[in-house]
DNA sequence: CCGGCTGCTTGACCGATATCAAGCGCAATC
DNA sequence: GATTGCGCTTGATATCGGTCAAGCAGCCGG
């Protein structure tokens, strides 16, 4: 029943527009919960019972095809929403949230979502929002996949998540969560082994430093020179 | 003036839970304008003014990238919103909306939105929701492009614009308006040459019927087959 | 401190699909 | 009814990146 510190969650999208009165009522309803590394927050299929803030951590959304293929929707960082399936008219998840370091969620019943709407009506515009900006991001990468070759498509993805989860270290920014090679073909639609053979490359050209489930950009800017080059491009 | 008849947009998903005296209330400030095929009901970068809702034709929702690149986001049909960029928090339209009918669109003014939603709260959540199923289908573009081989997405492409816009012909079902192979193409991720090929291939084997911008499947099932058929699966 | 798992690397090969190139024919326009 | 353009077809060739295969190495658990 430990009631949770309004100052933590004030600012976040979702709650644009709210005072501390109308985020208390909110609030009063949440749930904290620790989801340890590894370890599932909801999974793919599973009936839609309640959706979430991240508060602390880091969480990967992926998704299984029929065929068993797996490929990961997004990283959610602190202070975003995720399993909002009811709000969206979906019954159950259709995704599966990781924590791929220890996490802290806040969490809600979905079945609250309706009743939450009517008194703040402010909830279904600022979702409204965020949902567009997923749409937004999802057509950026259907843009990217289609007309980009992988090597372009990876520095994107590394700069992305540079920017949303970077932590600045001595030698550049640090990617701020553990991941592998694996997870960042899942993102662009390519092999563990062609993300390793490119990263190899960057590695020794300096542009990036690397190891197990770690990627430190160096060289951020030549990243971006790298992202942008044209398809045939060769003035390097 | 001409005020529009509430019983052609009574079921639209946009005006979910609304009723006569509410509709009235919103429809009032719409005004219907027909776009002829080939024009454009608004352009990418463009200040997002209006909203609007598909009447009548068919609208394509297309995306140029920095380089010149163009792709196919969607094709509309009667009865869906387009144009929302104001509801999710865009001040510019981030792709263009071409009739490829002739098309009758009902628009609204983008600053009419807010209090709109203030007064209509349902449009807010109706429109969530919607913007909830593009994002799924989308995604599913997303696991369909890094899993599949061209062949089943164009399989895939064409089922699903026979469902959302398929019309019933002698000879199996027409998709009911023009589509050139550079389209889907554009949809699929893919060359003109490769669909072109691709669909000459299923011409030869009676599976589609095709000519300039028109095309009908003729044996959907075996389609579907086509488009389930695991990579490698060499049982035909 | 050791063993084994899991993530990573690297080479060789191959194949799906893009690219380059040429030409055809329907259909709209004047 | 002629003309021209646009959408489509089809061949030849190139190549990016996937697949197959083998081995390495950092890290956790015992």
């Amino acid at each position: 029943m430990a009631t949770i510190d309004i100052s933590l969650v004030a600012k976040l999208p979702l709650f644009a527009g709210f005072d501390a009165d109308e985020l208390d009522g909110i609030l009063q309803e949440a749930r904290s919960i620790r989801v340890a590394k590894n370890t599932a927050v909801f999974e793919q299929g599973e009936e839609a019972h309640s959706f979430f803030v991240l508060l602390h951590g880091h969480v990967r959304a992926s998704k299984v095809t029929p065929t068993g293929e797996q490929i990961v929707v997004r990283y959610v960082a602190p202070g975003e929403t995720l399993g909002v399936a009811m709000a969206i008219g979906l019954a159950r998840y259709p995704a599966t949230a990781t924590a791929v370091d220890d996490s802290i969620v806040l969490a809600w019943l979905s079945a609250a979502w309706p009743r939450l709407v009517e008194r703040y009506p402010a909830l279904a515009t600022n979702t409204l929002r965020t949902v567009g900006t997923r749409l937004q991001e999802t057509h950026t990468r259907v843009v990217e996949m289609s007309t980009q070759q992988v090597e372009q498509r990876i520095a994107h993805a590394l700069l992305r998540l540079a920017k949303q989860a970077g932590r600045k270290v001595e030698s550049g920014v640090a990617i701020d969560f553990p991941i592998s090679r694996q997870d960042i073909a899942q993102m662009t639609g390519t092999t563990l082994h062609t993300v390793s053979r490119l990263l190899s490359g960057w590695e020794q050209k300096g542009l990036i430093e690397s190891g197990r489930q770690k990627i430190i950009l160096r060289e951020p800017h030549q990243l971006v020179v790298l992202a942008e080059q044209a398809p045939d491009d060769t003035s390097s």
